[in-house]
DNA sequence: GATGAATGAGCATTCATTCAT
DNA sequence: AATGAATGAATGCTCATTCAT
């Protein structure tokens, strides 16, 4: 990696700090772009040579933390499939909380609409969130933990929706819920059940 | 009653309903006042001699369906708390299915905004839900079905917040979802034996 | 005078009191018409029962008070012009001072807007306090106090205006200002050697 | 300076003229922002770029020339300050005169209200014209015409305040009084006397 | 890669006034 | 004389995005 390359991820860098504070203290709708630009101070314009929209900021935002938990259960390969969930519904709450709720509640709304603009779905969280737990059970499915017929996609839809029903939950309670309580509760009264039908 | 009341009402009925409509369609971001009060055939600012901001036709919709439900529970006086929560919840989710799932995802959004002001908050559905609720269990309360220490409260703002999760996951499974199935399985899972707890 | 008639004077004068009290407290412009009438316990349409204009109250406002000033130069009969110059300058701006800072605003913003169309000038404190002022010179003219050839319009014109500009002065002070110090100044170094060409 | 440094400035200064031809013609209430961007060859939003406000115009209208009496005075040096004060009541007067009665107007209520909005403030005029006339008679006092004890700011308020009493009247008149002559007799009558009191 | 001037779409809201009752 | 529902004109401002430099 050369000088250049080095100073424009050093760039890129700043804009998602910046975006990120700003969107815990205010949230997403009450900043605009040349906030974050003077912020990270660069120019309005720079912004866009790295995100095509300003809500991509707020993918990229997750992509630190949250990848950080596929490493980790990639890690975990001797595990079994219901130890790696366990540890995705832990892991996931807890970035969801670090990153504050002003952040999560910019998440969640964007998923109300899954249709916003057919382009536009693969710069968000959960499709990033769906095919990050997917690969977790198709994996689960090819080791012959979880059996054949087990309908991944369906599984994956209903996690990924009731983890973002209860990050609603969350911002409703406008963070007086604990959300690790909450998951572990719903992890074990919910999935836990639901897998065991597919457990070979 | 007289003539002039009666047009009144009849005005402001054909506002709430060109707003459902016109909401089911497009979406609430996607309407426009001049384009409610058009297909009302009224003049824009008569808008405003129902509603004080825009935003406000959103609770309104919900009124009249959501009241019916209070009208039901109140004619089951007999029965007891735990059939009324079933009744509840069941009619909750119908109700909302009925007003169709753009109208949901503006009632959900709703409860997602940082910027709700106190006196926003009013105007929004969940606090009218709230209060619905919160009135079922303290009659339950005051019944003696129910302990008298049982934290309504608190016991009123979970449930709350959890039909708004389903609410969330129904928007974002774009109504693949069935919200009554999910509804029963929930109340079920959890409510139930919520409940059981403070029953006498 | 029937029972009718009284009332309605009596409905207006509560209309004329609310409005002064209103702008007093909070200015012409941030007040509307529906403060006006709820302050009067009237309906709204009843505001054009009694004034063609939301503005109208402006003049309105000062027709009581400063009549009471032709009623005293009327009274002052056996006087000469320069005593009732004298008279009419300080009554004219405790007049001015007694109905507070915020009608003095809206009364001397109303003589620089240029929209004025010429029917809405007599509506107008300014045109009033015109011709006041012109019958106590025209009426000096026919007594012989003041020569034949004095240009009434001129000097008229002349002295009212400075009067509006004394008043602008009270309003950019912001009431710091003594208006009465201003005008006894005012009408020493300037009035008096005016008219003494004149005198006869 | 390069090009676009330049380029911008021409942007400016093109709605800067703009604005001054249109509210000459038809008073500043008259005209939309939308008008002026029309009239400069510019989109809607570039008046946003170089103005916070539409207000903000005005000012910036009186920039140029009045800044240019501020410079005639610097070159005046060696002048004492009754020659300089006569020669800022007369060139003030002129490019009042020069700027328009539609724009005096707008000065002139703009002062009506020094309490505005605080932030507002410092984009009026009247403010601008108090720093400059401020720097004069403090210039006097620190080279000692005018003695140390002379209450600058209470006559610098006294100065002002009747400049735009002026400038009321003028409006009022609709420009048929001479502005100049009005000047030089307040200047005599009033001002020569006052600082007498304070010379060394 | 960085800049920042230019663009222009988009709309809720107020409220003086009217007029049928 | 009183009412109050209905009217509809009128517009400043924001800001994501583009693109020439």
């Amino acid at each position: 990696m050369n000088k250049r390359q080095t100073a424009a991820l050093e760039t890129k860098r700043k804009l998602v700090s910046a975006s990120l504070e700003l969107i815990k203290e205010q949230g997403f709708d009450a900043i605009n772009v040349e906030d974050i630009t003077k912020k990270a101070g660069v120019a309005k314009g720079t912004f866009y040579t790295y995100f095509k929209r300003k809500e991509d900021i707020v993918l990229e935002i997750s992509r630190a933390p949250f990848s950080e938990i596929a490493n980790e259960l990639k890690e975990m390969g001797g595990l079994n499939t219901s130890d790696k969930l366990r540890h995705y519904f832990h892991r996931f709450m807890e970035c969801v909380e670090a990153c504050g709720i002003n952040v999560c509640r910019q998440w969640t709304r964007d998923v109300l609409d899954p249709n916003n603009v057919p382009d536009t779905k693969d710069g968000q969280k959960w499709k990033y969130d769906f095919e990050m737990l997917e690969g977790i059970l198709k994996d689960a499915v090819s080791k012959g933990e979880l059996k054949k017929d087990t309908p991944v996609e369906l599984l994956t839809h209903i996690i990924i929706c009731e983890l973002y029903g209860m990050m609603t939950c969350w911002c409703m309670s406008d963070g007086k819920f604990e959300p690790l309580d909450w998951t572990d509760r719903f992890y074990q009264a919910q999935i836990k059940t639901m897998f065991e039908t597919y457990l070979n």
